[in-house]
RNA sequence: GCCGCGUUGGUCAAUCGGUUAAGACGCAUCCCUUUCACGGAUGAAUGAGGGGUUCGAUUCCCCUACGCGGUACCA
């Protein structure tokens, strides 16, 4: 019987958290759930000068609103933590070591402005970047090139030094991706790495190997932009004689910009008018708000539904799929290999579909939120599904349910005006006296007898429903009319006609 | 530049050598509804280019083009 999986998802706490990044949650969820497995969040926070505020806890918050909670965390525990990679700070050091002593890596010396002057003195129009790969080390300051006791005495005086991977020079790495199939590398090709920054803290390569290893990681999966950094995680995994160990890799792929090409960033969704974000992000330095879909009105089903098709499809025309359903279908080897365009429209159309199917006591709970008068529960509910199919967004919910709950001040009076006369406003004076003497107050016996009124007096009810509408509800909107009239009452009923009436 | 990954309608996409190349979003027209929406019907719109392999390529292989990603003591 194979192992249960074991999968993680490891964002760096530096701001708000992008959908691309919740779909990769998302994935690991379902991948996870699917086999009884575990999925954990592990917060890469090495590199201490992008530190952000917040940026933590507003993860928690995402994948909370998102209901993709993980079952280890560094919140919630679990026998593998710490579960910040800055708790782990002295893990890592220990583990450089042991490349270095086998000869797997070794010390660089190398300022930052030595590493500039080697960039620019390289650098030419068929190179525009140079590496530290196995042709540059040999002209650097490092355990290399330097006599071993210059190195010893740079460590004795605490120089500052960071610790590299040695690359091996011409070596085939290849490895199999779960979406890609076999991905083949040179070793030559990639440089190397800094393992260990100046600051004892390791960089993502080594942490990502060490603590995957540890937390006994069995599949990683990952962004494509991840792929072209795989043959280092790949040799860290040789050199520390792990590889059996490695995880399965899938990387990916990109969710792109709507317009024109490349990976879909927060300024697309400020210049489209689109969130980016799960949830709304506020940026502690400046201030500035990011919204986020959740506060744009989106449902996290349909939220959730709406990433898990944006490279993947069942093989069915099956669109709609809730939390268990993914769970139940969801495999690896049916996301595409190609980035999508993320597209609002159809982002909304979920949104739509996802209300349209919403219990209606979930929607009252909107309802309640925002009215400042409450009505009966059974009222609510009912409003609710009256306007479901109207509302897109959460957002539009009260927009399509206001005037259930309050006299509209603004009333389209000159919608009705062209074709108003006498007989009219004699056929709904009449009609409110009749009404008033009625007992049976529903939509059924109202409309009958609407239209029998309408018929005694010559009147097409077509001719008379569109102004009681506009009586109503101010404008040309919402369910039917006499389901709103028996909604609001015979009282509130009668006083929105006369006031109209009064008006024309 | 180099390395890697990719390329079916405007967008998301099915097809795992043989189809009139599905379906969805959006768009257009019509029906339903004397509002708005929902629903229903119809329509326009697709295999980057060139070589192979094959009786037969959207599907397999190669080349070209194009796009994207990476090329930090960031993740």
């Amino acid at each position: 019987m194979p192992k249960k999986p074991r999968v993680r998802f490891a964002p760096s706490p530096t701001g708000g958290l992008h959908l691309g990044g919740v779909r990769t949650v998302l994935y690991n969820y379902l991948f996870a759930h699917q086999q009884d497995g575990q999925f954990i969040l592990r917060i890469e926070d090495t590199d201490q000068a992008r530190y952000v505020e917040g940026a933590e806890q507003y993860i928690y918050d995402c994948l909370a609103w998102c209901r993709l909670e993980p079952h280890e965390s560094p919140a919630v525990g679990g026998p593998y933590g710490p579960y910040r990679q800055s708790e782990r700070k002295s893990i890592y050091g220990k583990y450089a070591q042991q490349l270095i002593e086998q000869g797997h890596a070794y010390y660089a010396f190398d300022t930052p402005e030595e590493l500039e002057a080697m960039r620019a003195n390289f650098k030419t129009e068929e190179n525009p970047s140079p590496q530290y790969n196995h042709i540059i080390r040999k002209m650097m300051r490092n355990s290399l090139t330097l006599p071993p006791a210059e190195v010893e005495q740079l460590l004795k005086d605490h120089t500052p030094f960071v610790i590299r991977i040695n690359m091996p020079e011409n070596e085939d790495i290849s490895f199999h991706d779960m979406i890609r199939g076999e991905v083949h590398f040179n070793s030559s090709q990639s440089d190397d790495k800094v393992l260990l920054k100046a600051d004892g803290m390791p960089t993502y390569h080594l942490a990502v190997v060490v603590d995957d290893y540890l937390m006994k990681i069995t599949h990683a999966f990952r962004g494509e932009e991840w792929l072209p950094s795989a043959p280092v995680h790949i040799m860290l995994w040789r050199y520390f004689g792990w590889i059996n160990d490695m995880p399965q890799w899938a990387h990916l792929p990109l969710i792109l910009k709507p317009d024109g090409k490349g990976k879909l960033s927060k300024r697309d969704g400020d210049r489209l008018g689109f969130p980016v974000f799960a949830m709304d992000w506020k940026d502690p330095a400046s201030g500035e708000v990011t919204r986020g879909f959740k506060e744009m009105g989106f449902l996290p089903e349909a939220f959730i539904n709406m990433l898990a098709l944006l490279g993947w499809n069942d093989g069915t025309e099956k669109e709609l799929f809730s939390k268990e359903e993914l769970i139940a279908a969801f495999s690896m080897d049916r996301v595409h290999k190609n980035g999508a365009k993320f597209n609002f429209e159809k982002a909304k159309w979920f949104n739509h579909e996802w209300i349209k199917r919403m219990p209606d006591e979930i929607i009252a709970g909107k309802l309640r939120a925002q009215a400042k008068n409450k009505l009966p529960d059974e009222k609510m509910t009912r409003i609710a599904s009256l306007i479901k199919e109207r509302c897109t967004l959460l957002t539009d919910v009260w927009e399509n349910a206001w005037f259930f709950f309050e006299t509209p001040a603004d009333v389209d009076v000159d919608s009705i005006r062209p074709r108003w006369n006498s007989d009219k406003r004699n056929f709904f004076s009449e009609w409110t006296t009749e009404i008033k003497e009625t007992i049976e107050w529903n939509a059924m016996t109202l409309e009958s007898k609407f239209k029998e009124l309408a018929a005694s007096k010559n009147i097409k009810p077509g001719d008379v429903l569109l102004p009681l509408r506009i009586m109503l509800v101010g404008k040309k909107i919402g369910p039917g009319v006499f389901d709103i009239a028996d909604i609001i009452g015979k009282e509130e009923t009668i006083k929105r006609v006369e006031l109209t009436l009064a008006r024309l």
